[in-house]
DNA sequence: GGATTTTTTGCAACCGGTTGCAAAAGAAAA
DNA sequence: TTTTCTTTTGCAACCGGTTGCAAAAAATCC
């Protein structure tokens, strides 16, 4: 059906290594043999096989790109920054939705067999065990927003959640705010552990403010919502840090319900940054999470790996800073 | 490095037929044959190589997943359901983002020589042609939230767009606007084409409704909401239906702006039902597009193809239905 | 127990490419 | 022109599997 080196080799009349010279770059070849060669195969609309080439040169140019959050809007910018980063190095993600996988051990060894040559985990939610577990398969991988350690098993690419966390505590004593709580995400995610716990550390040179803590059960608009929901009617805070934007427009519509207003009755300050906060009708002040650096970084580091695999594991974490909107009074 | 066939046959002292056949379903083995194989295959921790089998068995299970909208939110909702579906198949996805490929055209061929069993395209804006291009390779392929037609050279799964805009002007109608609009997406998409078209074909019937068109950028909330500031300098209509809910979003916050009260002042109804519309503080009135049912279904017919690939085009369309929400008065 | 049928197994060719090596061709030097 | 050095080319083995075919083994029948 569709043409083969083969098919090539006989129609231009050359041995097939002549052929397959003449589209492995750094091959030689002499002119008058490449435009021979060109010419057979532009009449018979021949490319050569990626996966049959990969036999050999075990190099597929898939990379496996792991992920299991397909509901926070910033992962659409995930996706795009990452196949766009990807795609031009000549790379291939390929998608694998761990929330449907009921096996990671699977999904390990699936991207296994088809030969990825690297496995980018985005995840702040999965245990390090996962990334390292293609790590003992001696695939390179790196876990972008994984938690930052000072001997990561796996290279680590994102932020540093408690000095986010820290960073929020300072904003809201700045403004001074007297009673503060952190609204967090799921208690067991590891972003949210370490940003509270940056955020508390922030706070403890000041005695004189009050602070308290609580969490939605998910990263997601209903969670902060009816978290915040229930907070009303029990005593609030002045100021709430949210564990994310997505949480913080929860509790905006929340607060809104609750007949107060923002910033005049209550403050608010998310995490992430995502394109909505900016919009007109949210204007959300939040912590900005450097994405695109992030990713960048993250697909960077990969294509170095795939030149020396056996790289040392480094952490490669990206300040944040604050973005200035409407939902927190102006500093003092 | 890692073990392969030839490894487990030495070790189990059998030949590599009998191994390759102990991976194959449906081949035929003795028990003991089996036992002996996988015994040795667990202890080499071996599992066979997709991308060598499929040079013999022309199936590799890839799927590649094309877009150019990685902007939307819906689409995250997008991804999700078509790496479900298509991982709960054992198919697998591989993602080309279409917005930063310069040329389509080389997609097209980087997927042939990636040998994909078969490749969705998700898009509204692609030209039919892009599609086309897989079909002339021999590649299965579907269209999702594909143009409709009664002559379809590719598999379409999505909904009647000129249907919807029929439903939109019905709406407004039973509403008792007097003078409505159409606030589309970018012109040269056909999604917005056949909308307006279906729109306008809608209020044919009523003389007396005055009505009026024009045209957003891109389907984004700047777009929505600079087309909409436009408008308020000029003569507003009493009512608009946007081409898409984050363009919605964006009109909503351009008319909070200029101080008019939705819908007291002015009617909004969207398009696409997205997650976000649903929020207590947006509210958004939408046609809902049935997206699951959609992609259901494209997955469905891509699998259906892949055993008959030379199955008769077909379309799919599934009905839309009117979410009510805060944005348009109540029918009179 | 032997003949016949059915199942299981291994051989060897093949899928579509790449690549080390040695021979052939071309260029440069003598 | 001959010799030497460099570049280009083809041969054949290989990457990791699958599969048609015929031989071997096992099961069934008489």
């Amino acid at each position: 059906m569709v043409a083969t080196l083969k098919d090539v080799a006989i129609k231009a009349g050359v041995s097939t290594s002549a052929v397959s010279r003449t589209f492995t770059d750094g091959a030689s070849v002499s002119d008058k043999m490449r435009r021979k060669v060109e010419k057979a195969a532009a009449d018979l609309g021949y490319s050569p096989n990626f996966l049959a080439r990969s036999l050999t040169t075990r190099r597929t140019k898939l990379i496996g790109l792991v992920s299991n959050n397909f509901h926070n809007p910033i992962f659409l910018q995930v996706f795009d920054l990452f196949t766009k980063g990807l795609q031009d190095r000549g790379l291939r993600p390929l998608l694998v939705n761990l929330s449907s996988e009921t096996d990671p051990e699977h999904s390990v060894q699936m991207l296994n067999q088809y030969s990825v040559d690297g496995v980018v985990v985005a995840s702040s939610t999965l245990p390090p065990a996962f990334s390292k577990a293609f790590r003992d398969k001696r695939i390179p991988v790196v876990n972008t927003f994984g938690r930052y350690s000072s001997s990561p098993e796996v290279h680590v690419v994102g932020i540093d959640n408690a000095e986010a966390g820290r960073m929020a505590a300072q904003t809201l004593v700045a403004r001074g705010y007297k009673n503060v709580a952190f609204l967090g995400g799921p208690e067991a995610a590891t972003s949210t552990q370490d940003r509270l716990k940056g955020f508390l550390e922030g706070l403890s040179q000041h005695p004189d403010i009050t602070v308290s803590h609580s969490f939605a059960t998910e990263y997601s608009f209903q969670a902060g919502r009816s978290e915040m929901l229930r907070l009303t009617e029990s005593d609030l805070a002045e100021a709430y840090f949210c564990g994310d934007d997505v949480l913080s427009i929860g509790v905006l519509s929340a607060i809104k319900d609750a007949g107060l207003k923002v910033p005049g009755d209550i403050g608010v300050i998310g995490f992430n940054d995502m394109e909505m906060s900016s919009w007109e009708n949210i204007a959300l002040t939040t912590i900005h999470q450097p994405i695109k650096q992030i990713i960048n970084s993250s697909v960077e580091l990969m294509t170095a790996m795939l030149d020396e695999p056996d790289r040392y594991p480094e952490a490669r974490l990206f300040p944040c800073r604050i973005i200035e909107r409407e939902t927190l009074r102006p500093p003092l």
